[in-house]
DNA sequence: TCTTCGAAACGAAACGGCCCGTTTCGTACA
DNA sequence: TGTACGAAACGGGCCGTTTCGTTTCGAAGA
């Protein structure tokens, strides 16, 4: 399922020119003038295409949107062997994408205008489900290499950490060095409790147990 | 700092029950219209209001609905004198008030409108600065009292748990049962990596030591 | 192979409508 | 008499749509 539900389809012979030089625009007009600053007017007047042709295959400005943003190179997933050092990697070249590109700036506005818009929530949530599940099979590998536990739900985890990745997008934090990205790692895989050492460890374990349940 | 930079100081006698009625409607608008259909204008009819009357003491759109947000009553942390029953009863205190005031409606706007104004940015980011502050006091506590490793640094911890939170109220998922709450901040506290009993411990440990080195 | 012709996409312009932020009124209250 | 107030109107921008004349392209026919 896609945001181009009210394009025609029957007897349409898309002008590819026209549409490559929307999209280019489109991304143009995103970058150089931000969110607030991009409507289909400003893209068609950048385009020198009309209004109606982008209205003709583009249902919303968020459909337009959706389109720029899958024009873009997507992020793969490393596979170190190690599942910290895969979720560093990830986090890594996630916000550099997002940082150098102008994938960010986009994403950036698809989150904002899923905020108005039901269409675009829908997609976007649906879209997000996908790239978790993508995410997951780092730590469902490392399931299997023994390095995470069996009953831990991958998708979770790969929610986590790709939440831990949008809120930093949407707050303009994307520069975190890579100490401060393989802390966050660390407190997901390893946990924030203390090495069971210094302390008897039986005791913190079952102290913590004990409280919980 | 805060977003009414622009209100007139000097002479100025505020008519308070124009200003509560204008929030009020603030609110209701925004409730019952969405984001999308939060406008000054909708809000001026609303509370029977002018505009100027707004525009006189709220410099912006963003400025008014933060206005509307620190109305609202805040969520405050729990002290149960474990750290994962208070972070699982701060989720689920938050999620709820979310979903069952017109908070959830009113942050999420706000976030989205710092996506294309810079202002709104700066307060949002000050803002949960000091929100993040508030929750990692949790982890303080907790690290006092032994549960958390002392070289941790609770407000990433802190700011790990409100992404998880953040994301779920952009993505409509705030109805997530305890269940889920509770298995997403067990990952963050003991971490997803399995016991150290069933596999040899050391040979466990060692092995992701060595290759994240 | 070359020409013709109609369908369809195109750019440009204009429409009514909504909202922006501001200005100008007359009014009510201290 | 000050000042805040409401109502109304301003120019401007963008919305999504409609109408216009033009261009492109593929299929039919010579």
């Amino acid at each position: 399922m896609g945001l181009d539900q009210g394009r025609r389809s029957i007897g349409a012979r898309r002008n590819p020119d026209s549409a490559d030089a929307i999209l280019d625009a489109a991304e143009a007009v995103l970058v150089e003038a931000g969110y607030s600053g991009f409507s289909i007017e400003a893209v068609a007047r950048r385009a020198r295409a009309g209004k109606p042709t982008i209205y003709r295959w583009w249902p919303s400005k968020a459909a337009l949107l959706f389109d720029v943003y899958q024009r873009l190179k997507r992020v793969d997933h490393p596979d170190t062997g190690n599942l910290e050092d895969d979720l560093v990697g990830f986090l890594k070249s996630l916000f550099s994408h997002w940082r150098e590109t102008s994938s960010g700036s986009i994403f950036r506005s698809l989150i904002a205008e899923a905020q108005s818009d039901a269409t675009v929530a829908a997609v976007l949530a649906e879209y997000t489900k996908g790239r978790h599940a993508h995410t997951g099979q780092m730590i469902e590998r490392a399931k299997a290499r023994g390095e995470v536990a069996a009953d831990v739900d991958s998708t979770l985890v790969a929610d986590l950490v790709a939440s831990f990745a949008w809120t930093h997008l949407l707050t303009n934090r994307l520069d975190e060095d890579e100490t401060t990205l393989r802390k966050t790692v660390g407190y997901v895989v390893k946990g924030i409790a203390p090495p069971a050492s210094s302390p008897p460890a039986i005791w913190q374990r079952s102290r913590r147990r004990r409280i919980v349940g």
